[in-house]
DNA sequence: CACGACACCTGCCGGC
DNA sequence: TGCCGGCAGGTGTCGT
């Protein structure tokens, strides 16, 4: 499940790849992933196009489109969420296609850019970013948490104006984006220093792969061997030993330690 | 406003 | 061996 240091993982690479590069023909384009607009309209919409940056929005990704010719400078972007196991590739156009691909971009290098989605909940949109946030099919994303903006005020205010536990506030994406795993009940200073370092830690790791997860080339993720608590229900802390225990909190599956976690 | 329930969707896993 | 129910989980929607 791509969280927000696998997507950042997967902009980085996306950005030296395409950046730069131009749609030629989408030979391929089909599948409920398209939310806006349909897949045939977005196939004869993308051709002519190219790729003038690549972004993270949360857990979105932005590829902001130029035209040549275009005399007004227009908001257009091909924005791709992951879902739980949407993977973005870069590869030659002969490459076999693998199984549950839903986008093929051949590119002017010859090569294409494709989205592949086994289990559908990811989502590829074309359209100026604005309207679509209007158009409530992107939503209204809050802080970005790696961004200036996430300050321990911000962070306190949030969780100060609820009597939601932590982990469901920082899993609103509303609140802060692309956040998820456990926090506790903590200062907010202590929950904003820890946000931030262990994001950059796990993109420096290149992002965590619990299931599906592959970065561009398909390879696996490293941050998944950090992970203490996560996934070890029923195995000894590694703090202190005790049986780390699973409950639900906010809706989702959550392993802590009930000595060193409380 | 907070949150539970459900929908979407398919691979995987355990049980029979 | 094989079928099958159950489960996971990001996000949106709807009901309480």
């Amino acid at each position: 499940m791509p969280e927000l240091p696998e997507v950042e993982t997967v902009v980085r690479d996306l950005r030296a790849e395409v950046e730069g590069r131009s749609v030629v023909a989408v030979p391929h384009a089909a599948s409920s992933v398209f939310r806006y607009p349909s897949p045939e309209a977005l196939a004869a919409a993308l051709p002519g196009a190219s790729f003038a940056a690549v972004r993270r929005s949360g857990k979105y990704i932005h590829c902001v489109l130029a035209r040549d010719g275009a005399a007004e400078v227009e908001s257009e972007a091909l924005i791709v969420h992951l879902g739980m196991t949407g993977h973005l590739e870069v590869c030659d156009a002969a490459a076999p296609e693998r199984p549950h691909t839903h986008l093929r971009a051949l590119l002017d290098d010859g090569r294409e850019l494709r989205f592949a989605d086994a289990r559908r909940f990811g989502r590829v949109m074309l359209g100026d970013p604005d309207a679509l946030r209007a158009a409530r099919l992107i939503p209204a994303l809050g802080v970005e948490p790696l961004g200036e903006e996430f300050t321990v005020q911000r962070l306190d205010a949030l969780l100060r104006r609820t009597t939601r536990t932590v982990k469901a506030a920082l899993l609103d994406q509303r609140g802060v984006a692309g956040l998820r795993r456990q926090a506790l009940t903590l200062a907010a200073g202590v929950v904003a220093g820890s946000v931030v370092e262990v994001l950059r830690i796990a993109i420096r790791n290149r992002g965590s792969t619990i299931d599906d997860y592959r970065d561009l080339w398909d390879a696996k993720g490293n941050h998944q061997e950090e992970l203490r608590v996560y996934g070890r229900g029923g195995l000894p802390c590694l703090a202190c030993g005790t049986v780390l225990r699973r409950t639900v909190v906010a809706g989702r599956a959550t392993t802590y330690c009930p000595v060193c976690q409380r």
